[in-house]
DNA sequence: AACACAGTCAACCGCAAAGGC
DNA sequence: CGCCTTTGCGGTTGACTGTGT
């Protein structure tokens, strides 16, 4: 990479982070929580920067995440997300739980992205594409229009009518029809739209749960608040860490029945 | 078997927003 | 209000892996 280095501190590490380097950040992070980013790497005993260790975390680390491909489902939603949000790959990240903006940008860029294309949709304004070539020609450029309108929806909070969203029924052709119904399914559906689109808060992930899990501060073991099993899908990426177990974290003590559990109550608050 | 090319994804970078003083 | 520091975001890169020839 040609640019000039965030951090060019002497001493300060760079590329792939090995076993040993997750387990110093894990240990630290689970004793003392998310602190200064700045001051984890010095604290942590890591030769690496803030910044660094603050997307190693967010990215691979958190035990909350999901790991492996996309689902068709989730696939959908990130389709239907860009449609209204465009490339703010957090945002779209929120309304996706377990998955980091990081993780949904490669797989747009690398798996939705050319099938939109296949399907002649503009992957960019989610328009067909010889509607595109048509638009360059017309001299008011409605795209931008269309991008303002965008922001409003978000500002506001607002649901878009399904007659006036064009995404659900281009994510309806985005599996071919066949299994397309799921996003017409929110988008008739008030209370799941309200759930995905609550600009802050997300009640399919507890994130208070899991600042209580990360902050030994608030008082709570991490066998109080539910948690995926480490024998669970979601949490196996820990097992693969070649050196270290899930015992080095005490974090063996959960059942699905506890994370359903913790997610239905954070549901109903 | 060896090479070239394509695809994937973790990690990097610069920039901008947020917050503190 | 302006400056400085810290954090978060989105774009980009390049190492690694898989596939084709």
């Amino acid at each position: 990479m040609g640019r000039q280095p965030c951090c060019d501190k002497l001493g300060v590490k760079k590329g792939p982070w090995t076993a040993e380097e997750d387990k110093k950040l894990i240990n630290f992070i689970l004793t003392n929580g998310q602190c200064c980013w700045r001051a984890v790497p010095k604290l942590a005993g890591l030769r690496r920067c803030g910044k660094s260790c603050r997307l190693r975390w967010t990215n691979y680390l958190r035990p909350d995440l999901k790991r492996g491909l996309l689902t068709e489902d989730e696939e959908q939603l990130v389709v239907d997300l860009h449609a209204r949000l465009g490339n703010r790959w957090s945002k779209i990240a929120a309304r996706l739980p377990g998955r980091t903006d990081n993780e949904i940008k490669n797989h747009w860029n690398t798996h939705i992205k050319k099938k939109l294309l296949k399907m002649g949709i503009d992957p960019v304004t989610h328009e067909p594409l010889n509607k595109e070539a048509k638009k360059a020609e017309a001299p008011f450029d409605d795209s931008l229009e269309s991008h303002n309108n965008q922001e409003q929806l978000e500002e506001t909070n607002s649901i878009p009518s399904s007659e006036e969203n064009s995404s659900c029924s281009l994510a309806e052709n985005f599996t071919g029809g066949a299994g397309g119904s799921h996003l017409l399914g929110i988008c008739d559906d008030d209370q799941l739209l309200n759930c995905l689109w609550g600009e802050e808060s997300n009640p399919l992930v507890d994130f208070a749960s899991w600042d209580q899990f990360i902050n030994p501060a608030a008082g709570e073991s991490f066998c109080e608040v539910g948690l995926p099993s480490w024998e669970d899908q979601s949490c196996a990426w820990l097992l693969d860490c070649k050196d270290f177990g899930i015992q080095d974290f005490g974090m063996d003590c959960f059942n699905d029945a506890q994370v359903i559990n913790s997610l239905e109550t954070a549901n109903k608050q």
